[in-house]
DNA sequence: CCTTATCGATTACAGACGTAATTGATAGGG
DNA sequence: CCCTATCAATTACGTCTGTAATCGATAAGG
């Protein structure tokens, strides 16, 4: 389960972790500044996801509303674990490093860590 | 340039930050515990991280040695910073957390964070 | 009612990817 | 010198991905 996402399919959930559930017809206006898609990329993109079971539908007249199955923070944890294993077996910290060399860390999110990390020492 | 590497390549590349130069029939006999390719499926792999401007070749006799051209921290990077933007607007915290989330941080990560948030705050 | 805009379903198609086999050259062992 | 193991190069082929177009049903507007 929790099948292979790619990424524009990611583009995808994306919008819909923010809302849902929502029509195609409303993904499609939602992604319009950001992306280039035509309706038809959207729709496609949705289908697929609705096979791979990321997310489900439910009628609404003639139309679908879609609903993410997979919560953000599931992927999230899963992404971000798998690609600190196949690079750095597991660890954390040294992708954590990356992030900070070449502006990834804000201040916020230097405050953020060392609260989180507080937290994690308790 | 800097081309997109696939889940396999990585494997290879990966072989290959570890040491290098290195000849094809070595990866293939680095990777053999880990993975069941055979050895057309290394040099395959190979072959398309040349292409891709990944690897250099320097020829040994009949054969290739092998080199990474982009250095693990920078793929590191460029992943890392692409996931976090991908998934949260580019900020880094709630990747971390979601890194803690399921074991992902070990103590020493947590030390090795601090001192990393240490430095950055100087 | 008939036309048109829209929906989901089906089909398309090129390039990337995973996983290899075949081919042609060649070095090294007998 | 010739056979065999090995190398790189070329070709293969099914699936996934990005990016759609076409088709058939239908709701909504006139």
């Amino acid at each position: 389960m929790a099948q292979r996402i790619s990424q524009s399919e990611l583009d995808i959930m994306n919008v819909l972790w923010e809302k849902n559930p929502m029509a195609a017809s409303d993904v499609v206006e939602r992604l319009d500044n950001d992306k280039d898609w035509s309706s038809r990329t959207v729709k496609t993109l949705l289908s697929r996801l609705v096979e791979k079971g990321a997310l489900s539908t439910e009628a609404d007249g003639r139309r679908y509303l879609y609903t993410p199955l997979i919560a953000k923070e599931t992927y999230a944890s899963h992404a971000a674990k798998s690609l600190s294993e196949r690079l750095f077996g597991g660890r954390a910290a040294p992708l954590v490093a990356h992030l900070a060399h070449g502006d990834g860390l804000s201040d916020t999110d230097i405050q953020e860590l060392e609260a989180l990390l507080a937290r994690l020492k308790k």
